[in-house]
DNA sequence: GCCAACGTTGGC
DNA sequence: GCCAACGTTGGC
């Protein structure tokens, strides 16, 4: 089982909403880099960090699972969505999207400014000056390290 | 709101 | 194929 972090702006999609809605099409990426990581590696089973990006404190909230593999992303095909992309067409997609479930919201957002501060972490694309890549992977040793930092945020936390 | 970094587009 | 111009991302 393979593990990833995908950003998401919380104003047009967060935590929150897919605790709500227990289940979500992740649509309207559009970077290559992201698509093939998307459409070419998530597997159904796959547990990935749901990142808030483009907020004053951004940060991981919590964990969703891959829950259906890749398929075309009919937004692209969509004139009236924001997303949408007449280079792509239903006989050769070009963009692609999973489903998601969700699985926990973490009690505390785990900010980016911790992130960057840990040694483990220094070669995640996310804490890389200048990166936008939107889905990353994160190595089972990385992820290990996050979840058990996740946890010891709730446990301090009072009842 | 600013702006650095990056990806994409399109002229040549 | 190069690369300048432009648009977007996303932290701050």
């Amino acid at each position: 089982m393979a593990h990833w972090l995908m950003k998401s702006e919380p104003d047009v999609f967060s935590i929150d909403d897919l605790e709500r809605d227990k289940t979500a099409s992740w649509e309207g990426v559009r970077n290559y880099q992201a698509r093939n990581i998307i459409r070419d590696e998530m597997k159904a089973g796959d547990l990935a960090f749901f990142y808030h990006s483009n907020i004053g404190a951004p940060g991981i909230v919590g964990v969703m699972r891959i829950q259906k593999e890749a398929y075309p992303d009919d937004t692209a095909f969509d004139p009236n969505s924001e997303y949408h992309d007449p280079k792509s067409d239903r006989e050769s997609p070009r963009w692609y999207q999973v489903d998601v479930a969700f699985e926990e919201k973490f009690k505390e957002t785990i900010p980016l400014a911790w992130l960057k501060e840990q040694p483990l972490l220094a070669d995640c694309p996310l804490v890389k000056r200048g990166n936008r890549l939107s889905v990353m992977p994160v190595t089972r040793k990385q992820w290990r390290f996050i979840m058990q930092h996740a946890r010891r945020g709730e446990r301090r936390l009072p009842q």
